[in-house]
Parts: structure tokens; C-alpha cells; sequence
DNA sequence: CGAAGCATTGACTGGGGTCAACTTATGTGG
DNA sequence: CCACATAAGTTGACCCCAGTCAATGCTTCG
């Protein structure tokens, strides 16, 4: 036997996502058990990590969803990202980390401290590539606010969330649960509450979305990916692909 | 003598800035001007990277100036970020990793392998450092595109910019040289060329800026980052303050 | 049941895009 | 060294996507 024991598909959302980037030993679903065992809550809208002041050490999130956000002085407010189930926070490669932006609970979350990889190698692969696809995020987010219209937005934010969500375990059939507002969607699309809710009605009408508080359903999310040209997101040749 | 030895400040360029990030040992200076030595030119407009494809080894950009850029279906350009003299090109913490953008040459470039930080371990900080500064570039592009008017949008890229080649050294008096034309400054900013062209006109009336090409000069920097509300890039603790 | 947050809609405005013409560099070959 | 070609910068006229302002419903939850 010269292959290490893989672990089976974990049941946690959060887990199954990391075992999708990067297979991992069963030693390692072990310490993330454990971890979760000592999951901390977090209520809604408590800051995680603060702009400019020193990082946590590293998580993972279990559930819960957050976000990356930056106020200017004058209030506008901007969300880099959205932090969903699964995702890492706080894993920094320089020493003595400072947050560049502010991480706020948009839900109550449950968070656990992220085993090491120095101590289980076969995670390191997993956050290497969640880091990597973290990136991939941002670069997406510039795309969408400096060469898209407002339609085609949110239809990319919405697919994104949909293959994110996905790798969790945490769609099915194009729909998927959310905590967004109209409010929160124009934060991160860069337009305004109102103008997000006209492109909405659009995107009703043509049959594309059915948007209720909570709940998000893409009727036809190849279709639309297609039409604006939406790619998957690929950061290793090593990770699996999706089918 | 219980402190290693630290390498006098570099006079290339380049290492100016990974010096300013983090101070390195006199081992790890020679093996970069060892690998300054192995330099490699790369011809205007040529790509470094390519999106989708396998990235090459870690490089040091010597000189010259890059672009991350993406192109849609359509044709729209967007460009993620600039990349400068002491850049950091192709470190991935993920294994087989696919370029997530096409990096381009937008003049001559000098480019060398990065020696690697487990053979030299006081350069680690500095890539460290590096790494999560191209992060912080992503997050000020986002905010810049989500939440900036276009007059803001130059003046907080002017000032970026100043900020980075400042760190090399190759600013003096809010003013330095640049490849830039007023269409690229456009597919970063997410402007179109006619507009980069009435804005920088205004700047030039308020006195802000004078803009030849090749050659950029902010007349009060302070005054204009104050005054759009603009903040110098920290991203560790370790990291040496500037004046 | 009241209050606060969120969603929705209309009327109007304006920043930035589009189109098109023209000028000014840059440069390349004869 | 000039002639021509091409790229880059400049300007005006006009338009439209998205912002602003404001009023009105609709939930949800204490």
C-alpha cells in the first residue's frame, strides 16, 4: 500500500469543499473534525478581522457567510468578496499579517481554528488552492465593476456564487440559499440599491432568475453563462474538474 | 556576533524595493545578483503569462513594466493591475498552477529567476510581503472601480503608482517615468480613452498634474492623497514604515 | 401593533460613453 | 533627411445607462 488512506467525502459542507480543491488523508479529516468540535460562534454583523490591525490566526468557516468590505471616508462602502462556507480567513504568507479590509458576519457564523499545514501536509495543497482561487475572486470582481453592465453583474455574481456554492454540496438544481440584500448585491457590484433592483425585475422578466429574500434560483444557469460569457474558475491543473 | 550579516542597500532597482519590504542577508544578495546575471529580455507587447495556461517559475520583473490583463468574449479589456520593477511574477502557493490572467509586456522587460525561499530564507519575508501587497493592489483596483468617480480613479492610480516606484527608487518629486498611454490608463481605470483624456485635461487645469508622455508628475501628492482620501499600502507589522 | 428594514416604482438628472473629426507625435523605409 | 504611415492625443456633439430623490408598499420581528 503506497497510497495514503484518503478520508471519505465529508458530510460538512465547509469540509466537503477543501476535499474537492485537494484530496486529503484521512489523519487530516481527523484534525478537522477535532477542529470543528471547537467551532466558535460569531454573531451577524461582528467584525472578524479589522483594516489595518492584526490578523486572527487561521480559519476556516464553517457556515455562515461574510464579507470583504472597504468604506471610504466619505461612507461609500465597497465588498471586495463574499466569504462562504469553506472558505479560509486569515491565511497570510507574511509575517505579523495586517488586514487589508474589513470582515464582516452577514450571518451568524460558526468558525474553527484551521489545522496547520506544516502538521498536515496533505491540507496544504487545499489551502494553497483556496488561496489561489481567492484571487481568482478578486480578479472576477475587476472584470465585473470595470468592463460590465449592470445586467451582466449580477448575472456574473450570481454564477459565481452558484459554482462556489456547489463545491460545498450547497446547490441544487441552480438554486441555492443566501443572506443577501439589494443593498448588499449593489455593494458588491458597485451600483445602487435601486439600480440593482430594476436590472432584478429585468432579469424576472426574462425569466432568468426567481430572486425571494433568502432564496436565488438561476433557471438556466448554462444558458446564461454562455450568453456573457462566464468561465468556471481553474487555478491548478491538479484540481478536479467539475463535470 | 549573533545577527546575520545584512546586505548594503541594493543599487538595482528592483532589489531596492524587495529590500524595502523585508531586509535580507548577504547570501541571499549574492544569489540575486547572481540571478540578475542569468537575466532574460522579454520584447514589448510579448506575454509572460498566459490565462488558462501552466505558469512559469517565480521571476523578479528588473526592469520594465507588465500588465495582468483579460479579455472578454466581446473584446473588452480590463487590466487587473501593473506590474514594476521588483514585481514578483508567476509565486503560486498551489501546486500545477494555471495562470488566472495574461500578463503582457507594455515596454522591454528585464526579467530573472527568483532564487527560492527555502534556499534562501531571509527572502521569504520579502516574498511574503510582496505576495500579499499584490493582494492589497487587487483590493484598492476593486474599490477604485466599485466606488471611485473617474477623477478619483486617475488620481488614486497616479498616487499607487508614485507610492510602488517610490519603494524602487524610481520616483523623485512626485514624478516618474512611465510607458503609459492614456488607453491603458483607461483599461485599468475601467474608463474609456476619451474620458482618461478629458479627466487628465482637468487635472491639468487644477494644477495637479502635468502628463507628457513618458513622463508623469504629481505637483502635491500629499495635498491629492488627502483630499481623495487615499492611504499608503500596509500590510504587515514588520514591514518598514516609510518616512 | 408599531417600527425598522427592505423592496419597489416613477420622475428627473448627470457622469461617462459613443461617434467622428482633426491634430500631433512616433517612427520607418526610401 | 524627408515622406508617408501609424499610433496616440484632443475636442465637440449627442446619447444613454445608472444615479438621485422621493414616495409607497411590504415584511419581519420585537
Amino acid at each position: 500500500m503506497s497510497q495514503a488512506t484518503l478520508a471519505p467525502p465529508p458530510a460538512i459542507p465547509a469540509f466537503r469543499r477543501l476535499a474537492a480543491l485537494a484530496p486529503f488523508d484521512a489523519r487530516a479529516d481527523i484534525a478537522l473534525r477535532d477542529a470543528a468540535r471547537r467551532a466558535r460562534r460569531i454573531p451577524i454583523r461582528q467584525e472578524l478581522l479589522s483594516e489595518g490591525k492584526p490578523v486572527m490566526d487561521p480559519q476556516i468557516l464553517l457556515s455562515g457567510w461574510a464579507a470583504r468590505t472597504r468604506i471610504l471616508p466619505d461612507g461609500r462602502r465597497q465588498i471586495m468578496g463574499l466569504l462562504l462556507p469553506g472558505d479560509l480567513i486569515g491565511h497570510c504568507y507574511q509575517p505579523e499579517p495586517l488586514a487589508t479590509s474589513t470582515i464582516v458576519a452577514l450571518t451568524d457564523l460558526e468558525i474553527c481554528p484551521a489545522p496547520s499545514a506544516e502538521d498536515f501536509p496533505s491540507l496544504s495543497c487545499a489551502y494553497g488552492i483556496s488561496h489561489a482561487l481567492d484571487e481568482s475572486f478578486l480578479l472576477a470582481q475587476i472584470t465585473r465593476l470595470g468592463r460590465m453592465n449592470a445586467y451582466e453583474r449580477l448575472a456574473d455574481l450570481f454564477l459565481e456564487l452558484l459554482e462556489r456554492l456547489s463545491m460545498a454540496g450547497l446547490t441544487s438544481e441552480g438554486a441555492f440559499d443566501h443572506p443577501l440584500t439589494q443593498e448588499l448585491v449593489a455593494d458588491v457590484t458597485g451600483l445602487t440599491p435601486v439600480h440593482v433592483n430594476r436590472v432584478v425585475k429585468t432579469m424576472r422578466q426574462d425569466g432568468e432568475v426567481l430572486w425571494a429574500t433568502g432564496y436565488l434560483v438561476l433557471t438556466a444557469p448554462g444558458a446564461l453563462a454562455s450568453r456573457i460569457g462566464w468561465a468556471p474558475f481553474r487555478v491548478s491543473l491538479s484540481m478536479p474538474q467539475r463535470q
